[in-house]
DNA sequence: TATGAAATCAACTGTTT
DNA sequence: AAACAGTTGATTTCATA
């Protein structure tokens, strides 16, 4: 379904993924509209996503991660699921599912432990059918990528 | 430091990562080359750090999420520190040193349990300092971003 | 910093294989 | 179906204010 070229070019986008579409259809030996036309397919067919602007965490006052484990009630009433209301909090990066707890384990970026405890108790333990939240402090990050390694 | 116009480029960036410049221009009200002026200076000063590429992960056998505290010894010896051999092993996409477990949660993306399998016991276990691992597999992803709320 | 002119590049359309 | 070439419009660089 993917072949040989369209894999480089797609290597050659995870390094820089701003890369003039004309630098790569040097690496790869094609015409820019041969490119082109193999990237905007790739596009409709949902093996490119999008594309994401990265922005320093720090410049804008967003260096503390934290995640947090969240148990909640096995049959939650309330207007929607409790994984889509923790969605749609901003300060929150993901939220997923887990098995063997009942519950949800969401990665949040505050400025610092005190906008933590702000969006504990009045974002997140606001929710219906949330029973306890346990919180796990990041004090230093190696590494943070989106990128997954493709073969 | 950064002035209302450029916060206003982050935003459209933010939700449009490629975004003709001329479309930005004009929502902006500047000429196209003021605009690139900006943006470049803010990949000068580390304001944007860089632009990725989202690929689908279910279309490159990476559909399975595992977060996986890792507990080290104290005095970790070897070559480095756990933190960049963990960082350096491609599957796993984000590696913290966390507070008051005396250890690291690591995010990984495999194909299945089977892989997770692999990761853990021949490229995690095997590194020097590492006592234990415990693992939270992912059932359902509600949210996946690394988008951060400006202001 | 912002602008406008000039060069380079992107993207659309045709044509060919 | 995929690559290419030509055209149109956008991006980027540069001189200037």
């Amino acid at each position: 379904m993917i072949d040989e070229i369209s894999m480089e070019i797609l290597k050659i986008l995870q390094d820089k993924a701003r890369i003039p579409n004309v630098e790569v259809s040097r690496q790869v030996g094609l015409a820019p509209s041969a490119v082109l036309e193999r990237i905007r397919k790739m596009e409709k067919t949902g093996i490119i996503d999008g594309y994401e602007v990265r922005l320093n965490p720090e410049r804008f006052s967003r260096s503390q991660i934290s995640y947090i484990h969240i148990t909640t009630r096995l049959h939650s009433s309330g207007k929607g699921t409790i994984g889509d209301q923790l969605a749609a909090i901003p300060e929150i990066q993901e939220v997923h599912f887990i098995a063997g707890e009942d519950g949800y384990l969401v990665k949040a970026r505050t400025a610092n432990t005190e906008e933590l405890g702000d969006l504990l108790r009045n974002q997140i333990a606001t929710i219906e059918g949330v029973i306890a939240t346990r919180t796990t402090t990041v004090l230093h990050t190696y590494k943070e990528t989106s990128r997954i390694p493709i073969r």
